[in-house]
RNA sequence: GUGGUCGUAGCUCAGCUGGUAGAGCGCUUGGUUGUGGUCCAGGAGGUCGCGGGUUCAAGCCCCGUCGAUCACCCCA
């Protein structure tokens, strides 16, 4: 069988890097428990009609079919979901009765989707999303808090710098009602483009396409232009002399999350009035995450307010969440080596084997650095010691135990020093139990 | 989904106007008679992504396909 090749955009790693994503998603999960969000898990197929909500038509969804179904028979109409918001909405409608509002919720799962793969945009991808969900009404404190947890979690991360730029839809569209442009969401839309298209392309389509004037073009053009780390920001608005209470109402949220966030998490939220988030659902915070030095990757974490994630016609359940996109982060990191493990086993000592008739006592050794915690391997060999070593070496096995007559001599083989030790007392650095995360 | 660039050993790459493949690193054996990393000497490893075509002859030219990557689109 000739060797395969890997399958675009699904991306799979070695050992060594699964490591990393195994421990940064550890990290994340304890940072999202410390903040009180229970965990979910939601199946991984939507009914095509759940996913196809929202007007979402260009997402490219994966289908599932059936290999044995009838030809004639029904489509079964399931998809892959594409993120885990959608899902997250079905399951908040479906248990509402048996949820508690406010719902805090987490979920570390991988989501799909078919559009083409680019560095830091896959087919299959693990995304962590953080939500809150009340029911009726939302208070406002929420679009403050969600980010803060997001805060909480990428710290003590060895990533690149992240800033988070967070805008509020309410000031945007009471904005542009304000000067008077009708198609406040296709403005939106536009300024959306800004950063890639330029001012000047920006003002050409707001003419065009949501009939602006040239004078509304320009407003909306310096409304986009203004950005800020604490709530100074309100007042450069209000310069602009537009008066709307959308707009008003948008200042104010803003300038709470900026506010707190610039308390709690220095330096990493700034408000940033052209940011939109295309035409999704989102109804007042938004946020969007670019990591220093990886600007091309886009957004690394992002999400908003919606003020109807789900509804059964009774009830309308408000919510606000982010989305990490752990592929888009660490894929990149890993494959460019800037981001690898200590080690690529979790083991920390290999017992060193000098006869093929002491596996039962090196086995038994090996269980006892076990029974206190310590990930312990017997060697698969009584090859030459110097091989043992080098098998440990290989695999960044820190430590190699020898036994014999005279007792138990454990080797730290990055400094080569060898010291006796009791089998029952000796404990490995802290930083050397298990493996860490290093970034270089 | 549309368009561009790229694909040679496990890895990074070289290979002239077409004349049936090379380096470094890694791996392996020995020097080293039970403690690796340095050094020295040897060795293994390639359907040149895959399939087809042109040609006396294809790694090189043509077509298709798969994969990587970039741009558009969209987004984690």
């Amino acid at each position: 069988m000739p060797r395969p090749q890997p399958l675009s955009g699904f991306p799979e790693l070695l050992p060594r890097q699964r490591i990393v994503e195994q421990q940064v998603v550890d990290h994340l999960r304890r940072a999202f428990e410390l903040h009180g969000f229970a965990n979910l898990r939601t199946r991984a197929v939507e009914p095509m009609d759940q996913l196809l909500r929202k007007g979402e038509t260009s997402k490219e969804v994966y289908v599932l079919r059936r290999l044995q179904a009838d030809a004639e028979g029904a489509d079964a109409g399931l998809g892959l979901h594409f993120d885990l918001t959608v899902p997250f909405a079905r399951y908040v409608l479906e248990n509402a009765g048996k949820l508690n509002f406010p719902f805090r919720r987490y979920q570390i799962q991988p989501c799909w989707r078919g559009e083409r793969p680019q560095e830091g945009r896959y087919r299959e991808f693990l995304q962590a999303d953080i939500d809150i969900v009340d029911q009726g009404e939302l208070p406002a404190h929420y679009e403050v808090e969600i980010p803060l947890v997001i805060a909480d979690a990428l710290r003590g991360l060895p990533l690149p710098p992240v800033r988070m730029h967070v805008n509020n839809r309410k000031l945007s569209q009471g904005f542009y009602q304000g000067v008077g442009i009708g198609d406040t969401e296709g403005a939106l839309r536009i300024v959306d483009k800004l950063d890639k298209i330029g001012a000047d392309a920006v003002a050409k389509l707001l003419v065009d396409e949501v009939g602006a004037t040239p004078e509304q073009a320009e407003a909306c053009l310096s409304l986009a232009e203004i950005s800020a780390e604490d709530a100074s920001f309100v007042d450069r608005v209000k310069a602009l002399g537009v008066t709307d209470p959308l707009l008003e109402e948008g200042l104010a949220e803003l300038a709470a999350v900026v506010e707190a966030a610039a308390k709690e998490a220095p330096g990493l939220v700034v408000a940033d009035m052209k940011i939109a988030r295309g035409l999704d659902y989102y109804t007042g915070t938004v946020y969007e995450t670019v990591m220093e030095g990886y600007e091309s990757l886009g957004s690394i974490c992002s999400g908003g307010r919606y003020d109807t994630l789900a509804s059964d016609g009774k009830h309308t359940y408000p919510g606000v969440g982010l989305s990490i996109g752990v592929s888009r982060i660490l894929v990149p990191l890993l494959q460019a080596g800037s981001l690898t493990a200590t080690r690529e086993v979790p083991t920390c000592v290999l017992v060193a084997l000098a006869n093929e008739d002491e596996r039962p006592a090196s086995n038994a050794i090996a269980q006892r650095l076990r029974a206190r915690g310590i990930p312990t391997q017997v060697s698969p060999s009584a090859a030459k010691f110097g091989k043992q070593i080098k098998f440990a070496d290989k695999r960044g096995i820190p430590f190699v135990l020898f036994s014999g007559e005279d007792g138990h001599q454990m080797k730290d083989i990055r400094s080569g020093e060898q010291v006796a030790v009791d089998v029952d007392a000796w404990e490995p650095p802290a930083e050397d139990l298990h493996p860490s995360i290093v970034a270089q």
